[in-house]
DNA sequence: TTGTAACAAATGTTGTTACATATATAAATA
DNA sequence: TATTTATATATGTAACAACATTTGTTACAA
């Protein structure tokens, strides 16, 4: 189905890049309750969820919390309330760091893996189910994206 | 710059569909914070801004709290208190309906059109300083997006 | 060495969102 | 007609997020 059928917009898009970005934020939205959808059972939140997968794709290399911030796929402020709450749940560990007092080594613990290896096996449904589309496309579709980022030098924004 | 190095991440994606959902996400969340900055001056929101060109497509024509989540972006429950906030600024009217008293008009006043033309000739500058992308790339980045969202038909979610 | 600035994280506050529930009305059914 | 069910919106509540501020620590310059 065609965005414009998706939203029932009346007046057409008033160029293809305004319509590019609804249909960027649009499909994201669309991801995001899918996959919302898909960590409530497990009561863990799609924050919590991509800070685990960050501190896992560390190979137990600590990083601080700046550092999960800059991972993070939305820049949240409140990346230290959401370690919180993970660390309440097991799912990792906090502690300050030697050389520096202020900082402090964030790891993903062995309970954490294992409860994120079991929701990757759930959700990876979620990645066979979607997108019919071919391994070309997909390179096409993220080679588009990452063009689409890009700001004239003189933005400001 | 690719994906892989705005999230700073070691671990490569395990499959470009992967990637593609991440890009996806990532991408619209940039997007989302360039838009929010440049609205920001205008004490709007972007789901207050989002009704307002949803009100302002329907040329005058009205519709009901529940046409107004069916075209959002992002199907929030709270489209009530949304236009609460935008008839408290005077940009839009609520009218019970009279063939329906559940139901109720909404529809956009003068000052709430005057007002998103000012602020659209603010944000098209944002279109114009996006996007290393011709029009056919266009194109096919909106196809793409639109095949990326079909589900299999066995699917649940 | 002392004072100031910079830094990393945590926290307070305020507003928003999600979810469940309530209210009011309309439609359907017995 | 009376009762049940469905619909459209509104609202209460708890969790969450954004933003600013605070705390503790480090760096650096006078």
């Amino acid at each position: 189905m065609t965005l414009e059928n998706e939203i029932k917009q009346i007046k057409p898009f008033s160029s293809k890049k305004e319509k590019a970005i609804v249909n960027v934020i649009f499909t994201s939205n669309w991801l995001f309750a899918i996959q919302n959808k898909l960590l409530k059972p497990f009561d863990l939140s799609i924050q919590q969820y991509n800070v685990l997968r960050i501190l896992n794709g560390q190979n137990d290399n600590p990083i601080t919390i700046n550092q999960i911030i800059d991972r993070m796929l939305d820049k949240t402020s409140n990346a230290s309330r959401l370690v919180d709450k993970l660390v309440i749940k097991g799912f990792v560990r906090r502690d300050q760091k030697e050389t520096n007092r202020r900082a402090c080594d964030v790891v993903i613990t062995e309970l954490g893996k294992k409860f994120l290896l079991n929701i990757k096996s759930k959700l990876s449904t979620l990645e066979d189910e979607i997108g019919d589309i071919s391994e070309e496309e997909l390179e096409v579709l993220n080679n588009l994206l990452d063009a689409f980022r890009k700001k004239a030098n003189y933005s400001n924004f």
